[in-house]
DNA sequence: GATTACTTTCAGTAATGTTTGAAAATACAA
DNA sequence: TTGTATTTTCAAACATTACTGAAAGTAATC
């Protein structure tokens, strides 16, 4: 395969994939861009090369640099910014399950412990299978919620050595 | 709070989480309803328990039959189906994993390995970094994968504890 | 303080995804 | 085989989300 056709077919692929995981394929798409851009880009070549227009270029940034994916240059005489994403892809992954953490995983922990505390009788048959799927659902996401902040502390080596050893 | 209340409010979270990755909210809450129902409900009960249709509640629930999430009861005399959810909260996890690899990591690991021989010079910055990128992309996505069987075949308290001792 | 080079905003529009509801299909019982 | 209960399908309507482009805003330079 030429380079060419791969670069889009690895474009097409991110956006397809962020898109399955309740991420805006142009986002997506242009974080895959910067990704295999050895160079930092402006607004003006992302539209070019992804045909987009600048509004969609200039917010799709914006909301990128505040997931931590993507980050600015300023180059000294030009007012223009240079963007440029962390191509490490375990500091990307750290990077989304942190967001994803604070923005949903907390959030629903907060809302099930609350839900914990539902009143209601015993007799009540309602009443007993809320209580205990909410009690096993939390258990779940406290342990997900334990692994994920293993994984952002850990170095990326550490963290798959380990979990090799689960399953050697 | 209320037993009622915290029924409603469990649905919406479910159907909010599952909006945030992909599925699409009136699944995800048909889902919650049958989480929290003692009893395996019909095509009418979910229409009337959610304000929803005849034809989207019979396709939602067809999709979640497909995702391994909620099976069907025959009972002797009648004609109507009863929906039920497993409500083992690992089990869940599992058949979601399961479901998400094979449509989605499988495919994507297979276009990676594509992409790895994509031909050009090492002269060539663009090459240089995309298959670098490609290939560290790879190896997540290996990793990740790894990790997932590990799981499907785990039973929860294996799975947990094993991941238990990677930070103690 | 005017000009240029850019970035940001946002109302309007386009695209995509979801839901409805009625008709067609199916299964069952008499 | 006919009638009835139920499920399934799908075109059209609706809702949501994403994108555009032009105008407004900002910063740097002369």
């Amino acid at each position: 395969m030429e380079l060419t056709e791969a670069r889009l077919k690895f474009i097409e692929a991110w956006g397809k994939l962020g898109s399955e995981w309740g991420i805006n394929r142009t986002m997506a798409q242009v974080h895959a861009l910067l990704l295999i851009s050895p160079e930092s880009l402006t607004t003006e070549d992302i539209m070019q090369e992804l045909n987009i227009s600048r509004g969609n270029a200039n917010m799709t940034l914006r909301d990128l640099i505040g997931w931590g994916l993507v980050d600015k240059q300023h180059r000294p005489g030009e007012r223009k910014e240079y963007f440029f994403a962390d191509k490490n892809s375990w500091n990307i992954a750290r990077q989304v399950a942190q967001e994803r953490k604070k923005r949903e995983l907390d959030p629903i922990i907060k809302l099930l412990n609350e839900l914990s505390d539902v009143e209601g009788s015993e007799k009540e048959p309602n009443y007993r299978v809320f209580k205990s799927t909410v009690r096993d659902i939390n258990k779940l996401a406290k342990n997900v919620n334990k692994t994920l902040e293993a994984m952002l502390k850990a170095e990326e080596s550490w963290f798959w050595g380990s979990i090799f050893k689960m399953f050697k």
